[in-house]
DNA sequence: TTAATTGTACTAGTGCAAATAGTACAATCA
DNA sequence: TGATTGTACTATTTGCACTAGTACAATTAA
């Protein structure tokens, strides 16, 4: 059973069950969870963080979805045996974002080399 | 008075208000809507859109405190007579965003260099 | 065998922020 | 004079995230 340290912002427009989503989906892609991991159960989860079992649930049933998890009823809740596909498709859509971010920025006006070069800043 | 096509995503999480904002930065970003331009009233845009006097005003509140727009009582709303310190702001914004979403997948172990490229793709 | 833990499932209710509804006032302009 | 403008205010509604509470069956460990 590995422990995870989920970090919440109460204050953002994101809803709680989508940032334990998030986390959990970055430590996978990071390789800080890995394959076949159990990880806390929705009530264990839910105690940690100070939330109802019903937000943990929500978030492992988007998880699970995604192919981050699998979970085994009785059993517990475990990282699923490959994430990459999941890993994968969590950053080409990062990619996309910011593609279409830059897109956006070159229509005002800014070159593209100009872009790169002030995000290296 | 020049008429602003407005694009509203009533699915999305952002509110109405702060979508309005972001159509008219941009569109003054993007040169189409120029210095002292007269822009619909508030009444009238929130006719056209469909929606609460009052939430055009909000979003009118914003963009005055913004520096993008100026209005004159029983005169009407204008672009602002000098933009550009709004603009560069708004694209300053948009740049950091973009380089912490890049900061973001290099800790997954993307190069930086291949994040440009794929993101050029 | 028994008690605890697991995931699952369901309904009802709470809380907050966005958005609406409605009204009123003063200044300007045609 | 009547229409339009921005401004200002309060009350209400709505939608969604989240909570609360309960129940059940399967598994595991003491």
């Amino acid at each position: 059973m590995k422990q995870i340290m989920i970090n919440l912002d109460y204050q953002s427009r994101v809803p709680i069950y989508e940032q334990i989503v998030n986390n959990i989906e970055k430590y996978v892609a990071l390789g800080i969870l890995e394959a076949r991991t159990q990880i806390p159960s929705i009530r264990e989860m839910a105690s940690n963080l100070g939330i109802n079992p019903n937000t943990v649930k929500k978030s492992y049933d988007i998880l699970e979805s995604n192919g981050v998890i699998t979970t085994i009823s009785t059993k517990g809740t475990f990282i699923a045996d490959d994430t990459k596909k999941a890993t994968n498709d969590k950053i080409e859509k990062e990619i996309n974002i910011i593609r279409d971010k830059i897109n956006e920025l070159t229509k005002m006006g800014i070159g593209y080399d100009e872009i790169i070069e002030r995000i290296k800043k």
